[in-house]
DNA sequence: GCCTATCATATGCGCCTGCTTATGAATTGT
DNA sequence: ACAATTCATAAGCAGGCGCATATGATAGGC
């Protein structure tokens, strides 16, 4: 199927300047909105979601569930999520995003969404969807274990 | 032309399991190879390269100089680059690889391109030329002039 | 000739991260 | 009832990284 003869970087080497300078755009936006990237992380995830525990939160985003405390604490004191007790357990607390933490989030994905979206006007049409279904595709897929095979 | 309608996360968040399991496949196979991340990157740039001070290839690879040092001295303490000295100015090394470098750099390659092909396996055909174009487009790209503006 | 800049090198500082440990409270399992 | 586990929380350790500073030697510009 791969051509032999075919000449390309490691793919890891040809991912590395795009999503760092994705990164890059990101951390500008999310200042300007003055918010930090856990914390829009945070929002994203909980953004249209019903409740969850601060320990499925965490690890749905990737965070360290102790080191995302101090995050969740700016947030809540800005207004933008709340942490209720758990009827059910009361060890937890279960986080929402609020009316405000919403429209922050929403505010600052749509900035965020201009920039990629001039990135992606660099590619033809038939291009932008493919590079995205293959994204889709990849995100589905257990990743760790097809690359150990 | 993006379809208003279209729900997406970030590209970003998008790449971001991607990329990391690449670098963790990555990771394993070069320490099977017994040899650095740095390191490999350092001989994969200098592979098939004429010879370039340490500066220039810092920059090519995006380490920072003063920390690359150490990388450079385990690389040459191993036989798979020399340092020789710049005729046309003192103050400057100019590395190249070894042959034994360069077959310990193939070798660690060939394994991270068989990771890989199974990865781009999951793909048609035409998912995985267009994802590959599409990263070789945004590598001539300057993409943190497109994603500023 | 003198000043400025550059190279390789060593090292410091601050930040972030992965991972760990510990605590008190609460829940689950036997 | 008791032991083990889990939740949120705080904090420690080690490693990596971006960036900066400093040094001696060298090169370039005026």
């Amino acid at each position: 199927m791969p051509d032999q003869s075919e000449r390309r970087a490691d793919l890891a080497a040809m991912l590395h300047p795009l999503f760092q300078a994705l990164l890059a755009a990101e951390r500008r936006i999310l200042a300007r909105h003055e918010i930090s990237m856990w914390g829009y992380s945070v929002l994203s995830a909980l953004d249209g979601q019903p409740a969850r525990s601060q320990a499925a939160l965490a690890q749905s985003i990737g965070a360290d569930k102790t080191r995302i405390i101090g995050t969740l604490d700016e947030l809540q004191d800005a207004g933008y999520i709340i942490r209720e007790p758990d009827p059910a357990d009361r060890r937890v607390h279960l986080l929402s995003v609020t009316d405000a933490g919403q429209r922050k989030c929403r505010a600052a994905q749509a900035d965020i969404r201009a920039a990629e979206e001039a990135l992606l006007a660099e590619l033809t049409p038939a291009q932008r969807r493919t590079f995205l279904d293959v994204l889709t595709t990849f995100a589905d897929l257990p990743l760790d274990d097809i690359l150990r095979a």
